[in-house]
DNA sequence: TTCTTTAATGCAACTTAGTTGTAAAAAAAC
DNA sequence: GTTTTTTTACAACTAAGTTGCATTAAAGAA
């Protein structure tokens, strides 16, 4: 997948800062927040967040809130769910079909909150 | 549903500033913020937090992030999941049964965002 | 190319949810 | 009643995310 394929058809003008926040999501295979990316980027932290809502606006990423209080964002290559660990707080994607039959809604993104099986296993 | 029925078996001791939390938890038909209740609270922020972090290594509340960055809490009457809107905000319990078939995976709360009924339709 | 307009950026100041240190107050244990 | 532990209020702090504004870059027209 490379940025080009990406911004086809979106009303975006692909400015350095916004190719560089785009390589970045595009190669990583999970959700990543500010803070996991801030060494990387060369912009402010206005000019990411500026972009990161111009995404959002045209549907180009997902975001959404980790219990470790940041926002995770990610660009959606195939539509799958999360679940995020309450004791480790680490995302994983989950590829697994969740048929929700909820007649009415547009369904974006499904979070599933819970323990993981590592954690699980620790607990006892 | 009362408070002492929460507080059984549980850890805690039930002082005033406790007492009034769950009085407002349980009485709400939805998960609520801080800043949805702050009013009528008559402690400090700082215990507020201090004591849901309590309830939550007990147990007895459920908390997760909105789209508006907030937290919102609520008491686990019955299992349900939560739709929250990424449009008007508004969060919804969905007490619908939803068969995610997660082995090895214990699931608290399923969190799904998306486009509510309404915003659907004034979307056109 | 040059002028004009619009959009994007950096910087600094700000907002606000949530946290932490600490001393006082309340409750429990003895 | 005295000691110990827990809970509280208050204030100071932290950090994610936002906003205002001046500067810069880019796009479009002539």
């Amino acid at each position: 997948m490379n940025i080009e394929k990406i911004t086809t058809d979106k009303n975006i003008k692909l400015t350095t800062a916004r190719k560089v926040i785009l390589e970045i999501l595009v190669n990583s295979d999970k959700p990543l927040s500010y803070e996991d990316i801030k060494n990387e980027l060369s912009m402010d932290k206005a000019t990411f967040y500026r972009n990161i809502t111009k995404f959002e606006e045209e549907n180009m990423i997902n975001s959404f809130e980790s219990n470790d209080k940041k926002r995770y964002f990610e660009i959606q290559k195939t539509k799958h769910s999360h679940f995020i660990c309450t004791i480790c707080s680490k995302i994983e994607c989950i590829h697994q079909k969740l048929d929700l039959n909820l007649t009415d809604y547009q369904v974006d993104n499904i979070i599933i909150k819970g323990i993981c099986p590592i954690c699980l296993k620790n607990k006892g």
